[in-house]
DNA sequence: GAGCACTGC
């Protein structure tokens, strides 16, 4: 009973989704009808992991474990969870759990099975992310839920008895959170042996996720007592992308941006029509990439000769980089008939802009999307037929020695590349020019020995095939562990360093976090959580975030560029209650958890200055923070005056919803809920007990502004965000 | 004189 598309009547639009999951006909949605619930059915049974079904189950049935390697679109995020379900494991009152990294993939995914099941999401089908509890306890059978969620719920629940199994999807992205819950379901699992645990993720290097699974005593194959191999299974699922042919150089040339922005002329020269998109590292090289092409473009446009001149030549030059190029020629320039439209892609954007690259592309002409990693995994565009890759990509890395964290410009993984260039596969068969480059000095100066390896790598094939890392380092290994640490902590871990990791961090880094810790009085001799201080931090729900304006430390009136780790943001808030200013800080708390409260519209710098210099206090960024938030309450939280006053609607709303968060975990704590009222004094009190370790003094002779830490003397400067920057300091630092 | 991407009771 398929449903067929009538020429002359209006196309059904298809739907989906960023796993290329289930296609169906939103003109049936939830149809109580029986048709449309036939053509869902029908929609399932063609997805590549369906043949997999009795295989999936048979392995979920016999192992304890299993590793499930599907590319993208194989279906196995949404079809999955039904199988289980159809199978009888969520009989009982069992549930079964699937855990993404990202909130918006758990609401999309959540609601996609809810329809493919014909029930009311919340009911049945339910997700959970931070804020937004879509789940009912009693009816609730499949729940979606972001990894940090199912993390959370480990601390009232240890052993996640509820669950009958776990699929924890995206595995291969190695997010902090996914590293943490696969070495916490692996401990789970020797308590839990009837808990099956799926490990689902698309390039995943499925043998080293194995033999981490792998019990430490092998007790052979014939089963534990209830007839599990405890040895992990390993399925792999096709894909449903298409064929994408790969280009690489024939040899490097000096400069990725401008060697991207010739190979997006040269396509739109010579290849057929198609959407591009452009991977490059971030907002500058974006933006310059941008204005080249734009130029490029209008030059075509006038047609005058010189500028046809000037393009021919680029366009040449680009060329010649390519051997699939070399048996054409450079017949005529079709700048002038085609035109491109560029558009910048970054999660600085305004969601406005971010909005237009996904606007449909007018027919005859090209749309060029220029953009970070957040087209490699959070956004699906549609309508990508050709990919540009530069082969690099932006990434943090953590110095556990000075304690800062960095961003550096860095080689992007096979893994990384493989995921980029898929990006060109999604309608039709599409095409990926791995772009070329020459390491930039200053970047090499900055990256760790590693990375670079012998010699100036450059994207050819036989770069990608020999001395490209086939998977990125994992974010545990980059990263600040302090937040981590203490989560262990609270689920009961003592022994931190035995603990058993997918990627084990640096031992410096730990002792670092230990360090710190034991600092803030949040861990005992011991090394044990504190009572009731340590459990009290532990229990407030903040994140870490990079550094930007206000994400920085200072010494009170000294602003240095550091990051902010939370339990030192919980320490804050602890130490507010003695000092009767809790209500402040806690907004300043919820400020710190956003990325920016801050709004350049329309890129004007300038502006956003001066806008922020009518808030500036000072006492520096944390009571600035203070009066916006008070000129937002004061203005009925409107949208205008944040408009107005270049600060940003969207993010004051969360800050507020934050800080009712806060709020209510605060109270459960006992802190009493008291404002200072005007005394600013207290204020920076409390934020400097909780922040003391980043403290750094002015240094007596500099005349650039350069301040040392006390802890290290590592020098540090206030970050250009801050309101204190340029501001003269004087005495007490 | 500067901000890869995510995320949590």
């Amino acid at each position: 009973m398929a449903q067929f598309w009538k020429p002359g009547t209006e196309r059904p639009r298809i739907l989906d989704d960023e796993e290329g999951g289930v296609l169906f006909y939103s003109a049936s949605p939830s149809s109580s009808s029986g048709f449309g619930y036939a053509s869902i059915e029908k929609q399932r049974q063609r997805l590549p992991v369906y043949k997999y079904r009795t295989a999936i189950l048979y392995l979920v049935e016999t192992h304890a474990t299993t590793i499930i390697v599907g590319e993208t679109g194989s279906g196995k995020t949404t079809q999955i969870p039904q199988y289980l379900k159809e199978a009888g494991w969520a009989d009982g009152g069992r549930v079964i759990a699937c855990t993404q990294p990202r909130r918006l993939a758990v609401q999309t995914v959540a609601s996609r099975v809810a329809e493919e099941m014909d029930v009311k999401l919340g009911e049945e089908v339910g997700y959970t992310i931070r804020f937004e509890d879509n789940t009912n306890s009693s009816l609730t059978r499949i729940k979606f839920l972001t990894d940090g969620v199912l993390l959370r719920e480990m601390m009232n629940d240890p052993l996640l008895s509820k669950y009958s199994v776990i699929m924890v999807d995206e595995a291969h992205e190695r997010s902090l959170s996914t590293d943490i819950l696969l070495g916490l379901l692996k401990k789970i699992q020797r308590r839990r042996p009837e808990l099956r645990l799926i490990i689902a993720s698309a390039t995943i290097e499925a043998k080293s996720m194995a033999s981490f699974f792998q019990p430490r005593r092998r007790r052979g194959l014939e089963g534990d007592e209830h007839g599990s191999s405890t040895e992990p299974a390993i399925l792999s699922v096709e894909g449903r992308g298409y064929n994408v042919q790969i280009f690489y150089v024939e040899e490097a040339v000096p400069d990725y941006l401008r060697a991207a922005v010739t190979t997006v002329l040269s396509i739109h020269e010579q290849d057929s029509m198609g959407d591009i998109l452009v991977f490059l590292t971030g907002q500058d090289d974006i933006d310059a990439a941008v204005q080249l092409l734009t130029e490029e473009a209008q030059n075509s446009k006038k047609c005058s000769s010189d500028a046809l001149q000037t393009s021919k030549a680029t366009i040449k030059g680009a060329l010649d980089f390519y051997m699939p190029f070399q048996e054409k020629s450079v017949c005529s320039l079709r700048l002038a008939e085609h035109r491109l439209i560029v558009l910048p892609l970054y999660s600085g954007l305004s969601r406005a802009d971010q909005d237009l690259v996904f606007l449909p592309t007018p027919r005859g002409k090209r749309k060029v999307v220029i953009s970070t990693n957040i087209a490699e995994t959070s956004l699906t565009l549609e309508g990508i037929v050709y990919v540009v890759d530069s082969g690099f990509s932006k990434q943090r890395f953590y110095n556990p020695i000075t304690d800062i964290e960095n961003l550096v410009v860095a080689p992007i993984s096979k893994a990384s590349a493989r995921q980029r260039a898929g990006r060109a596969g999604r309608v039709r068969p599409g095409r990926c020019y791995s772009c070329t480059y020459i390491l930039n000095v200053l970047h090499m100066l900055q990256l760790p020995v590693s990375l670079i390896g012998g010699r100036n790598r450059l994207y050819t094939e036989e770069y990608y095939v020999n001395d490209m890392s086939a998977e990125g380092i994992p974010e545990i290994q980059r990263s600040n562990l302090v937040s981590c640490v203490i989560q262990l902590k609270a689920l009961g871990i003592d022994n931190i360093l035995g603990f058993d990791w997918p990627a084990s961090p640096s031992p410096e880094a730990m002792i670092r976090a230990l360090e710190i810790l034991y600092s803030l009085g949040v861990l005992d001799d011991d090394a044990k959580l504190t009572s009731p201080a340590g459990f009290q931090v532990a229990e407030i729900p903040l994140i870490t975030v990079d550094s930007s304006d206000g994400h920085s430390m200072y010494d009170v009136s000294c602003h240095a560029r550091c990051d902010n780790t939370d339990p030192m943001i919980s320490k804050m808030i602890l130490a507010s209650n003695q000092l009767g200013c809790s209500e402040e800080i806690i907004t300043i708390a919820a400020i710190l958890s956003i990325q920016s409260i801050w709004d350049s519209v329309g890129g004007s710098q300038k502006k956003l200055d001066e806008a922020k210099m009518r808030f500036a206090a000072a006492e520096g960024d944390h009571v600035t923070f203070l009066n916006v938030y008070k000129g937002f309450l004061q203005s009925n939280k409107s949208s205008k005056w944040c408009h107005k006053n270049f600060v940003n609607y969207h993010a004051m709303k969360k800050v507020v919803e934050i800080r009712e968060q806060l709020r209510r975990v605060a109270q459960q704590l006992g802190i009493v809920l008291k404002s200072c009222e005007s005394d600013m004094q207290v204020v920076r009190k409390a934020v400097t007990t909780g922040f003391f370790a980043y403290a750094c003094h002015l240094e007596a002779y500099s005349h650039n502004g350069m301040y040392k830490t006390l802890r290290s003397s590592q020098e540090v400067y206030i970050h250009p965000s801050s309101v204190l920057f340029r501001k003269i300091m004087k005495g007490e630092c």
